[in-house]
DNA sequence: TGATCCATGTAACAGGTTACATGATTGT
DNA sequence: ACAATCATGTAACCTGTTACATGGATCA
């Protein structure tokens, strides 16, 4: 059901069309939850049919409608409710976690290279939120409501990349003696 | 496809009835990959169908019979060629941070609220995994093979809590402000 | 000439959760 | 008396991914 409640808040600054949705999900939300434009086109039908979100069509020419979505009072009451209720720890689901266990089998230096593939991820995923941070939170003592919000998600973008990182690199000076 | 991948890891070890490799993913394996039973027999009959694993009956009387499976040469092949693929890495989703991001609506006392009990949880795991560390692994320098794996991907548990429990920290400082 | 952007969707499938079902044995 | 442990499963449902579908406008 978190979708649901990911679009509402998102929905919360601007009214916005299914098609600018999906490009959010693919960028600042997204950091945070994923979603296809196919799950955000469905969730939002839902959502109007439930009285959560309202739609207005906006005729274009030469191509298809335009349908921007604005949250209504009885979404943000349930994004309220949402808000009361205890948020279950996000369960960790890794690949290369597994891997690990399998060492046994599987050859150390194979290993070492998925790693190491891994870690750029996480270099290049920590370096953008550090100028994010940077640019946009420059004074983080100073904020308040939504900025204070997307600062302190941002933190935990900051630390959680961070973690794998260092992870990362532990790992490879581990698994260096083995795989040599 | 990942469930199969982290079963045939599992019976590298042991040969295992569903049962008891539910119990494991509850446990040990469980923090890196959780799955339920009934996810678990599902895939060892499909895996049983297509040759990676061989279970074989044991007659009990009273109780149903145990039906405990073993990888297979072809699942330890399986093992490795998914192992030579890369690992994407892990999709986050967390219902908190959606939370953060609506801050402009949802009460700053709420939020810190669920950020608190988010760290007790977060605690009590990385008090469990340094226990086991240090109990299980306490000369991390001389591991090999199978223990050094399991070593790895402890680590990884350990910095992936401590990230999130100095997040916690950070983001109820910050939020006392606008709280109190 | 081919890629990307805008803008909407349908359909099939895979993965995961929740509820239901049975039934003796052992521990509190 | 009640809960937990052992031990297997089925069925309905919800969530998420991949593939398919359309079609003009703009940019390199």
């Amino acid at each position: 059901m978190a979708l649901a409640h990911a679009i509402l808040t998102t929905l919360l600054d601007d009214r916005l069309t299914g098609y600018q949705l999906a490009k959010r999900f693919d960028a600042s939300i997204g950091f945070f939850w994923r979603a296809s434009h196919q799950q955000i086109y469905q969730e939002l039908y839902r959502l109007a049919r439930d009285g959560f979100v309202k739609g207005s069509v906006v005729e274009q020419v030469d191509r298809p409608n335009r349908i921007p979505y604005a949250i209504t009072a009885k979404g943000r009451r349930r994004l309220l409710d949402w808000a009361a209720e205890p948020s279950p720890p996000a369960t960790v689901k890794d690949d290369l976690l597994v891997k690990c266990q399998a060492l046994a089998l599987i050859p150390p230096a194979a290993l070492r290279a998925q790693i190491l593939a891994r870690r750029v991820h996480h270099a290049s995923r920590l370096e953008a939120y550090e100028r994010i941070a940077a640019k946009v939170f420059p004074r983080p003592a100073a904020l308040h409501g939504k900025a204070l919000g997307q600062h302190i998600s941002l933190r935990a973008g900051i630390r959680y990349e961070r973690a794998w990182l260092d992870w990362a690199d532990e790992a490879c000076r581990l698994l260096r003696r083995e795989a040599g």
